[in-house]
Parts: structure tokens; C-alpha cells; sequence
DNA sequence: ATTGGCACTCAGGTCCACTGAGTGCCAACA
DNA sequence: TGTTGGCACTCAGTGGACCTGAGTGCCAAT
């Protein structure tokens, strides 16, 4: 059973050892921390940590570092995340408040994030959820090709080039525009992509053909969620930390360009909403992410469906600190933009 | 002056060097190229070369390394870049071919050009140029908040928030909507952005307010290129080659993320259409950028601007291949697409 | 202009001894 | 039972001494 003062101990070790990065022994932590114990006592509470795996010492005669377990311990303990600082609060509020629309306000925010958190920061594309059709308009690319846009009310739009199997002109095209306009203007998007389904029995066969064409790849826009995309910023900072990755950050970098990595760690993540999840170390090992720790934390756009953003770095990191800021940052999209 | 033997000890050093990340000695020479002289003449060019400053000596007594200004002299010689191999050339074709939307074309191409060169492939996203408006449309985010999206005949969507003075309801922003479209509406570019600049005398004071902010945030939008944007890949080869970059690759980080200082360089290497510039090593130091070497090329889209594609690396890199990559992608998508 | 020969240089590897931070354990103590 | 001081032990890291080998620079001969 580990004692109350032993977790104190495993606490100043992890502190310790993310400030200075370098293996913290008994008597530093007498040192730098206010136990009232001499060195010998923290030994025997090491000794304790180490039979539990929480530490361990690289080699004999040193002092000890965090194992993965032990960090993991560290973060649950850690319920009193530090709320941010009055000036960090105004910062968020300043610099994501001016945000004009969605695509500039997720930039801001992954910018923000990762000059905070001083590491890598993410974060993923909210869909459009329950939005509504508000437009679907088609430009003619060439007389095979159409380019199909779909303009929703939340201010989304998203765009798709559709393969007709006959060629068009433009007088079709407008009155395919038309009817299409119909069919899905001012609908939720999982109904338009029902109504869009349907067959076109009352037009010319060659027609109709073109129509589903174009109808289907309007349904399947409207069911397209943007979630599988991600937005990222502060590479520099991955960079930065590179020596605290044993194997290399390259495994990382990889996982940054396939997005399906990282979005799908995000989606295992998403139990317990609001809180900051964690994930640490070996604990990713199944996605090609060794030596890494990914935070993240829910939150919700009004219009849009709930989404995540985090950061991701070194298992050696500043957990407390992040946490804070990642979650300062979601809760200020998810309430401070809600009230709008 | 240095003879013609001279410049092929040029050649033959910066190619093993860059093959064996060491410096090359007069016997290693020797016994890799079929030269029919001995070492000591070798050695002789050699000091011809360094006299000139084009390879230099890490220390007294080790073999030469290129400098930059040796890089750029094989660089210049390299008249007879070898052309891609069939299958490279097959490949380009089926890996772009099937490309749908500039989007993905683009997305496609600078994955190629990644995957080609071993380095991180940079292509700046062309503007549209001589485009014509087709459609505007209005979203209506809150009372003052609208979004405005522009939507060109050569299938670009532009889409930003305009800011109003006085809130507007649903039937006041269709009457907006009919009216500036009425304006913009299949006008080019330009000649929609002058348009929209004119004043509304004819409708009440405070509707003209809220048209007049909507028509310049639409003619901003008109006037916009989208040059000053860049798509990226292959950030894995460059941690891959980092070691190359004497200072650390921080520099090149920040240089992709601050995407202004990239797309100014490649405003710089404008010049001389449609080969490959390169700029290596101290010729970017201006831009941060030190130990680097860049090489774009032009290409052009039909219906859009001319613009640019390119990689950035390490200035001990594989020039001769990577030339011919990146002349390859942009050739094939300046001839073969514009055939269609 | 080219070549072989030779002295010289110097980075990098190996060996070794030393140092100091840090542990583990024990006996003494409250 | 938990805490403490003491002490022997371990071992990474450091720095000096030495050696090796690749490679040069130069010269005299061809």
C-alpha cells in the first residue's frame, strides 16, 4: 500500500523530473520540497514506488523517473487542475473573440492552444450536425463534370465534383439546380440526404440519370461529417522536445499527415465529455505513438456537433499546466461562444 | 581557372558526399569514378577547387565537402537533368489522373512530389485568375453577422463574415442577395469588385449601410487570390534528414507554419517560367532559412493563374533527381492537364 | 601536367583513473 | 512501527593520454 506521503513524493519526482529532465534523487526532494523527513525516510517511500512500478531508476546509482504508470497515477491524483491565470482567461477571450468564422476561429484556437501548452496542438473539425440546407448550387466545370456545392445555415460549405454519365448544358443544369434546390433547400442534412435519394421517374431517362448523379453526390455530401479532419499548429514545439521521444518524433509527424491516426485515438477518447482525457505513453502504443502523451478535451460549437482539440507531446510533460489550458480553451469555445 | 577535369572532381564530389554524408578524399575518388589519373592529381584539382572556394575542408586534414557556392556551380552545370523513368512517369499519371477537384489534385500533387523527391514538397494553391462570378450567396449567422460566399464559374468557393451596422431579417437579406447578385453575377473577377464598390443612393439609408458592407466584404473577397496559400507534405522526411541541417530544422518548421515567409521566397524564384529554380544553403539565409535548399517550378492550371510547386531540403540533397521531379509534376500538370 | 613518395595533421576511438551523485542497508532511536 | 544518520557500494560521466588511419601538402622526378 503506498502512504499518503509516498504519493507527495511521486508527485515532487514528477514535477521535478519534467522541470529539470534529469533523474531526481532523495535528497534533491528534500531539497526543493518542505517534507519535514530527511533523505533516508523519502528513500524508503522510493523503494515503496519502485515495488509498485510508479518509478524507476535507469540505472543503479541514480536517481529515479516516472514510469508511464506513475504518471498515469500522477494525472488522476491531479483533480485540482490550476485554473488558468486571470491574464491567460483574457488572453483566450482577446484572441479567439474576434474570430469571424468557423475556419478562422479553429485556426486561432489550435494557435492558441499550442502557444500555450507549448506543445503540439489539434484540434478536429466539428460537423455540421443538425444544420440545415440552405442552397445547393452547381457550376458547370466541363459538360461531364459539375461541380456541386452545398451551402448549409450554420455558414458551412462544403464542395464535390460530380462524374455525370451524359453531358449537360446550362439550361439543364439550372433546371437540375431548381430541383434539386427543392428537393433539399431548408432541410436538415440527414433529411435532405433522404430526399435526395429518390429515383426521378417523372423526367427524360437521359435526364434522370444525371440527376441521381448529382443527387447522390449532394446526399452524400450532406452526410459527409467534417470530423475526419484536423486542423493542427506548433510543430516547432515538437521540435522543440524532440529528445524527450526515445525513438524519434518521426512516428508523431506521421501520424499528424494521416489524420486517421490521430482522429481515430480522438475517438477513443470521448468518454467523459468535459473532462481533459489523457492518455500516456505506452498506453498509444497501438497507434505508432511511443513516448507519447495526448490530451484532449470535448467541446461544442452551437449549431455543430461536439468535437475534441488537445495537444500532443512527450510523455515528459508539463501535465498540470496543459490540462488547464486545453481545458480553459474547450470550455471557452463550448460556453463564452454559446452564449451568442 | 578551373579546368574541365576540375569541374567533374566538382561533380563527382558533391555526388558522393551527398550519397555518403562524408567528406570525399582524393583516393576515394579515384576509386569510385573512372578518372584514368592518380590521387595526387586529384588532389591537385582539388586545390584549384578550394582556391576558387567551391568545396572546403572540415579540417586540416580530411576530405572536401561541397560549399554553397560549389552546390550552385554543379547545379548550374546540371543542364542535362536526367528525365523520370517510365514508370516514374506512370506513376504520376495514375497517382494525378484521377484527381476530381482542384482540392484534391493539389492535395495528390504534393504527396507525389513527397514521395518523389524524399523531401518536403511544398505547392502554392494557384488563384482563379480571370474567373467569373457565378453566384453569391448570403448566410445569415446572427442579426449583424452574415457569411458571404462567392462562387466562381471556375469552381472556386470563397467564403468570409461580414460585420453589419444594423441587424437585417430573412426578406431584407434575400432582396441583398438578389441585388448583388445582379451586380456580381457572371462579371469577372476584377470588373464584380469595381462593381460592387459603387454607392446604393437608391434605397433607404440604413438598408444602404448594410449593402454597402456587404458588397465591399464580397468585392474583398473578388479581389482576394488565393496564391497566398500553401499545401504541404512530407514533414516526415525532413525530420528524416535532419541531422543534415547544422542549426536543427526548427527554422524550416516555423517556416511551413509561417506560410508568408515560403510563399515570399517563392515570389522571389518567379523568374524564368517554367524550369527549376533552386536557391541553396546561405542564398535564403534572409529568410531564416539556413542550411536549406529550395527548388520550385512553375505550372499553370487552365483557368487559373500561374503558380508555383517545389521542395524544401537539406542543401545536401540529391539536386539531379529532385530537379527532375519536381519539372515532371509541374510539367505534366501544366501540358497534360491542359489538353483536356 | 602528372606522378610517387613522404612527412605532417588531426578527428575519433580506446583505455584508465577519478569524481560525485545517489542508492541500499543497517543499527539506533522515538 | 516509522524515522534517522552513517557507511559502503555502484556507476555514469569526465578528462587526460595515447594510438590509429585517413587524408593532405609539397617536392622532386618523369
Amino acid at each position: 500500500m503506498v502512504s499518503e506521503r509516498s504519493l507527495a513524493v511521486l508527485r515532487a519526482i514528477v514535477q521535478d523530473y519534467v522541470a529539470s529532465r534529469e533523474p531526481v534523487g532523495s535528497k534533491a526532494i528534500v531539497e526543493r520540497h518542505s517534507f519535514g523527513v530527511s533523505a533516508a525516510t523519502i528513500r524508503n517511500d522510493m523503494a515503496l514506488l519502485e515495488e509498485e512500478e510508479l518509478i524507476a531508476a535507469p540505472h543503479t546509482s541514480s536517481g529515479r523517473i516516472p514510469t508511464d504508470k506513475g504518471y498515469r497515477v500522477f494525472v488522476d491524483q491531479l483533480t485540482d487542475v490550476r485554473p488558468m491565470s486571470r491574464a491567460q482567461r483574457l488572453a483566450i477571450e482577446t484572441f479567439l473573440g474576434e474570430s469571424s468564422d468557423l475556419d478562422e476561429l479553429l485556426a486561432r484556437t489550435v494557435r492558441l492552444v499550442a502557444q500555450l501548452t507549448k506543445q503540439l496542438a489539434v484540434v478536429q473539425y466539428p460537423s455540421f450536425g443538425s444544420a440545415r440546407v440552405r442552397h445547393v448550387e452547381l457550376v458547370s466545370l466541363a459538360p461531364d463534370r459539375v461541380l456541386c456545392i452545398l451551402i448549409t445555415d450554420s455558414g458551412q460549405v462544403e464542395q464535390r465534383v460530380a462524374e455525370l454519365p451524359n453531358p449537360v448544358d446550362e439550361a439543364a443544369l439550372s433546371a437540375h439546380r431548381a430541383r434539386l434546390n427543392d428537393l433539399a433547400g431548408n432541410r436538415a442534412m440527414a433529411d435532405a440526404a433522404e430526399s435526395l435519394s429518390g429515383e426521378f421517374a417523372d423526367v427524360a431517362p437521359a435526364d434522370a440519370l444525371v440527376l441521381r448523379a448529382l443527387a447522390s453526390t449532394l446526399a452524400d455530401q450532406a452526410r459527409a461529417q467534417r470530423q475526419d479532419r484536423l486542423v493542427v499548429a506548433g510543430a516547432a514545439n515538437l521540435v522543440r522536445t524532440e529528445q524527450d521521444f526515445a525513438g524519434s518524433i518521426l512516428g508523431v509527424i506521421e501520424a499528424i499527415e494521416e489524420q486517421v491516426v490521430l482522429l481515430r485515438l480522438f475517438g477513443e477518447m470521448a468518454a467523459d465529455e468535459h473532462a481533459v482525457a489523457v492518455r500516456i505513453g505506452r498506453e498509444n502504443a497501438s497507434f505508432g505513438l511511443g513516448e507519447t502523451s495526448v490530451l484532449s478535451s470535448a467541446f461544442e460549437i452551437p449549431g455543430r456537433d461536439i468535437s475534441r482539440l488537445g495537444v500532443v507531446g512527450p510523455t515528459r510533460m508539463d501535465y498540470s499546466s496543459s490540462m488547464a489550458a486545453v481545458r480553459a480553451v474547450a470550455r471557452y469555445l463550448s460556453r463564452t461562444l454559446g452564449e451568442n
